[in-house]
DNA sequence: ATATGTTTAGTATGCC
DNA sequence: GGCATACTAAACATAT
């Protein structure tokens, strides 16, 4: 496997900046074939440069400039993607994870200069693609949208139908060396599991280890009136991206090294501007160039604090399921008033999560059914990590404010700035990694614990301090942060779990850093609390709407798309159509645990449905039983 | 009629 | 060469 890996690693051209001025400059004296159907005359490239207006340059190093676009055109003038590639961009980026074509055209043409003069070709072939690869499906409208086509959407769920007959293995790893901007063999796997998540959206190449990310934003335009809020997004989903990718490449050995492509360079477009790739450098070769993030993309310019990320993963799925656990248990309790009227969660979000309807394909378009499209909440979830700083250019964040209440987001940013030492990755303070253990240990017992037996009415800081976090995707500021430990310390303490003054157990207590001003639940001091005994207990805290509209999420999404590429490059696409999946390990190693459960994804062929949007729990499937059927 | 979709066919390139 | 992925072209089929 590591030899696997590091064969990934060593073969992958990416196209680092260096070695596209490298291979530019090196007038790519051989005829590069980066583009496959190299003679085909016709129209295209037939300017190519000189488009625009407004045209990127980027020093490359000392000496050099040129212009990205070009470069990442391979000199005649068409972007190094592949349709699908496009398309999946294209897609990911709109707030609803969804398009019609004429929407796809106008991306290409907005985002690609290129496709602006060429013929008509390509769209013939972005049709042709729409159709044929099974990772995009056509969902259709709702009578109260009337349009013209239907929309697309990625499915997140291909069905691998195809047998697995050949695990023949995605070879793939070749055309490296000679062509540095072919990534279109494999762009189209890797769409299938590019992680829609949030604004920024993320491409990561599972294959190719390629991230591409890129900022929709506005382009909200589509919204026939439903839902616009979506407060999905929340900003650092980018960050957790390059965390991952930085962790896992580190992990793998080498440095990340980070090369921006903006596609647009003209006009300024609504929708998405920059795309950036995030490419990991072979250890050996290319002492990592220093990154040119041109585009201030998150560009964690740092590889050492993966451990950050790990720990936070980890720990974020805890939390998860704790707050699962705590909630299930107050549903249960307060058995009929769980409808919580004012939560628009549910529709305000976007929809992200198709699932392939065997029998769709064929006929067409009968399955008039159910399109249930939109509505599911998809969370980035991603644990904290700061939104950080730095970017101006990803204003991302603070688009999508719109959404109904909430949105004392990550106030983090603010305190965050004196404290002492900050991982510059996660943005948490160092003085939390003492606890993080202590955290995740907690968690993982009280997980476990058995809920249904505890009085929770004295902790309803715990509950809202969950809540809060769940609210914010878990994106965990200090404040929060110091809030949940409060909470989970004492209730631990009162429960029992902990001995009252840390006697028992080895592990400290947690003590969180609390930043100034940081808000501190009013939840019961520490002796205060009565070990609850048993249940009963409908006191009644109901007024608490519980949030649960925004339990469920697309963990497994999220999560899977980022790790995939990374650690494994050539994934088990599977067989022909089924987009490789690497999930389960990259979970694994992310977190460290659950790596128990790789089979069950295997089997689980989708229920015959439709489109069907997935309304999971999020403590669910990262904690113990990941349901992976879902991507297979 | 045009836009949107679905399919089939031929070509090219890379890999084993 | 055989296999697999991509691109292009084009014939159809449907929906607006």
């Amino acid at each position: 496997m590591t030899s696997e890996l590091e064969s990934s690693l060593t073969s992958m051209d990416w196209l680092p900046q260096l070695s596209m001025r490298a291979a530019i400059q090196k007038a790519d004296a051989g005829h590069h074939h980066g583009h496959h159907h190299g003679h085909h005359h016709h129209h295209h490239h037939a300017h190519h440069h000189g488009h625009g207006p407004g045209k990127k340059i980027v020093h490359l190093d000392p000496g050099t400039t040129l212009d990205q676009e070009e470069a990442a055109q391979h000199r005649d003038g068409k972007p190094p993607y592949s349709y699908a590639s496009l398309i999946t961009f294209a897609i990911n980026g709109s707030p609803r994870k969804r398009m019609t074509l004429s929407e796809i055209y106008q991306w290409i043409c907005d985002n690609f200069p290129y496709y602006r003069e060429a013929g008509s070709g390509w769209k013939n072939s972005i049709r042709h693609n729409l159709s044929l690869n099974k990772c995009f499906l056509k969902v259709p409208r709702s009578k109260d949208d009337p349009g013209k086509g239907s929309y697309w959407a990625i499915d997140t769920n291909p069905k691998e139908d195809t047998v697995p007959s050949r695990p023949k293995k995605r070879p793939r790893s070749g055309e490296r060396a000679s062509t540095p901007y072919s990534l279109e063999s494999e762009s189209l796997r890797m769409d299938c599991i590019m992680s829609g998540g949030a604004s920024p959206t993320l491409a990561i190449n599972a294959v190719t280890n390629k991230v591409a990310l890129y900022n929709p934003e506005a382009e909200d335009s589509e919204s026939p009136g439903s839902l616009g809020g979506s407060l999905s997004n929340s900003l650092s989903e980018q960050s957790l991206a390059s965390v991952t990718l930085n962790n896992l490449n580190t992990a793998v050995s080498s440095g990340s090294n980070v090369h921006s492509y903006t596609p647009v360079s003209s006009h300024s477009e609504p929708s998405s501007q920059s795309l950036s790739l995030q490419q990991p450098t072979q250890p050996p070769p290319p002492p990592p160039p220093p990154p040119q993030p041109q585009y201030g993309l998150p560009v964690p310019e740092s590889r050492d604090k993966q451990l950050c990320f790990s720990d936070f993963e980890d720990l974020s799925a805890s939390f998860r399921s704790l707050y699962k656990c705590v909630f299930e248990q107050s549903f249960s309790q307060q058995a009929g008033l769980m409808s919580i009227p004012g939560d628009s969660s549910q529709q305000a979000r976007t929809a992200c999560s198709y699932q392939h309807s065997p029998g769709a394909g064929s006929g067409g378009g009968h399955h008039h059914h159910q399109h249930n499209h939109s509505q599911t909440s998809h969370h980035p979830h991603h644990p904290h990590l700061s939104p950080h700083s730095a970017h101006s250019q990803h204003p991302t964040h603070g688009q999508h404010q719109q959404h109904s209440g909430h949105s004392q987001q990550h106030p983090s940013l603010s305190h965050q700035s004196h404290t002492v030492q900050t991982c510059p990755t996660t943005g948490m303070s160092a003085d939390w990694y003492p606890n993080l253990d202590w955290l995740k240990e907690s968690c993982r017992i009280a997980t476990s614990y058995n809920w249904a037996d505890v009085d929770l009415s004295p902790f309803q800081g715990l509950k809202e301090s969950m809540r809060q976090a769940e609210l914010n995707n878990w994106s965990l500021d200090a404040a929060q942060m110091a809030d949940l430990c409060s909470s989970i310390n004492r209730f631990f303490t009162a429960t029992g779990v902990i001995p009252p003054q840390g006697a028992a157990h080895p592990q400290p207590q947690v003590q969180h850093p609390t930043p100034p001003g940081a808000p501190q639940h009013p939840s019961q001091p520490h002796g205060a609390l009565h070990p609850k005994p048993s249940h009963h207990s409908q006191h009644g805290q109901h007024n608490q709407h519980i949030s649960t509209g925004n339990m469920y999420m697309d963990s497994r999404q999220n999560i899977s798309s980022l790790m995939g590429p990374p650690g494994y490059p050539h994934m088990p696409p599977m067989s022909s159509t089924t987009p490789a999946m690497t999930g389960d390990s990259s979970i694994a190693l992310l977190t460290g645990h659950h790596s128990q459960l790789s089979q069950q994804q295997q089997q689980h062929s989708l229920p015959p449905g439709h489109f069907q949007v997935r309304r999971m729990l999020a403590a669910d499937d990262i904690q113990d039983d990941f349901d992976w059927d879902s991507i297979v």
